[in-house]
DNA sequence: ACTGAATACGAGTAAATGCTCGTATTAAAA
DNA sequence: TTTTAATACGAGCATTTACTCGTATTCAGT
């Protein structure tokens, strides 16, 4: 209600966005060094550049930096897998799926480790844990339905827990994947894609179902 | 020097060791449910049935703390999983030397909530990493130990790899074991098992070696 | 140039936390 | 019984931390 569209208070904002855009990589960051419990919002204003004043005219408390960051990451990992994940990959070879679907995630997660950081922490507030409740569910949801294009006619029960093993599958490996250098990579990747295949295949095969 | 092994002050200990336990006891409990940056020496102590003095008669720190806690852990898996690792079930089919190694493993981690808590968390200070250290090697060598005897043809390099990669598997699904209720637990189990062997099999076979 | 709202500051506050210290209690040894 | 070292206490200190507030600066619209 009185959702006021002014013409005045529009160029206003702009300052604030980018205020706020550096302080949530700067709470990247630290999360990512520190883990929640452990940043400093003092600390988080100080990386980037601006006061602990600043940081609470943005936001309410602590929690509502990291409820902000996920919601930045989620809305990332929406756009930049939504073709990751695109239903056509099912009809690939099991192999060639897995290299479409596992390369974009780990270089998601690489390039974002403040993500990893939020997301692997299991000590946050029932706040916190609502917060990255939809980037999970988002992960969850998109191999339920590759599972779903994939093997149709896997019982959905079984391909509830098939689904959720792969991505704890793959989030058991990610320490192995942020902790290895460029050159070590491609092994790790490697290994990861095996691990899931491994698993994968009696389920739903490694040819595609045909149609 | 002057390391004396006096006939007196033997029975003193009895009392200190006995609340020494107590403490630990109440330790890996906060520790499991705040994790370490979170959890309160105060609370700890409190937990115990102590006093905060009385805590850091026995620690020098809360890193201590954990520490300490970490090796009486390391100490129940050495003992409780000798024989879990005891290399003749490598000579079991891949699915029963499975069922043998990670059934006790299930069963002390959700017994020992705090071990958990602690190896999981992401964010200690480099004293406290390099104390659960010990745990991860104890974990890694016995899985490689058991990989050589079962299959010892597998590159050592391959090897190690591959101990590695299974050890973080496992981990990944520990979030699931753990959360998991007594009637879940089957199913959850078995997965485990599930993903473990399609890990696996492809490297060290469905049936040990010959000799 | 002027205005006023949005933005930024940073010293300050109250609360929490890790840890200390002086003292009291216990119990084994003499 | 006396001694004495180990054990226990808990108030309190020093530091850190999340967060506030009064003030200063910036800047779009006039």
């Amino acid at each position: 209600m009185t959702e006021d569209t002014p013409k005045t208070v529009r160029k206003r904002q702009a300052r604030g966005e980018k205020r706020i855009a550096e302080l949530l990589d700067a709470a990247a960051e630290v999360f990512a060094e520190e883990g929640f419990k452990g940043a400093t919002t003092n600390a988080i204003a100080a990386r980037a550049g601006a006061s602990p004043g600043t940081l609470y005219q943005f936001f309410k408390n602590k929690e509502a930096i990291a409820e902000a960051l996920m919601a930045r990451y989620v809305e990332h990992l929406r756009r930049a897998h939504g073709e990751a994940f695109d239903l056509s990959v099912a009809r690939l070879p099991l192999d060639r799926m897995l290299d479409r679907i596992v390369d974009p995630l780990i270089a998601f997660d690489r390039a974002n480790p403040g993500f990893y950081a939020l997301l692997s922490d299991p000590h946050l507030s029932p706040e916190l844990a609502g917060a990255k409740k939809p980037a999970q569910k988002l992960m969850f949801e998109r191999v339920d339905a590759m599972l779903e294009a994939r093997a149709p006619g896997l019982q959905p029960e079984e391909r509830r827990l098939t689904a959720e093993v792969a991505v704890h599958l793959f989030r058991g490996l990610l320490p192995m994947i942020m902790a290895a250098d460029e050159a070590e990579l491609p092994r790790v990747s490697d290994e990861t894609k095996r691990a899931l295949r491994g698993y994968l295949a009696p389920r739903i095969g490694v040819e595609p179902a045909v149609e």
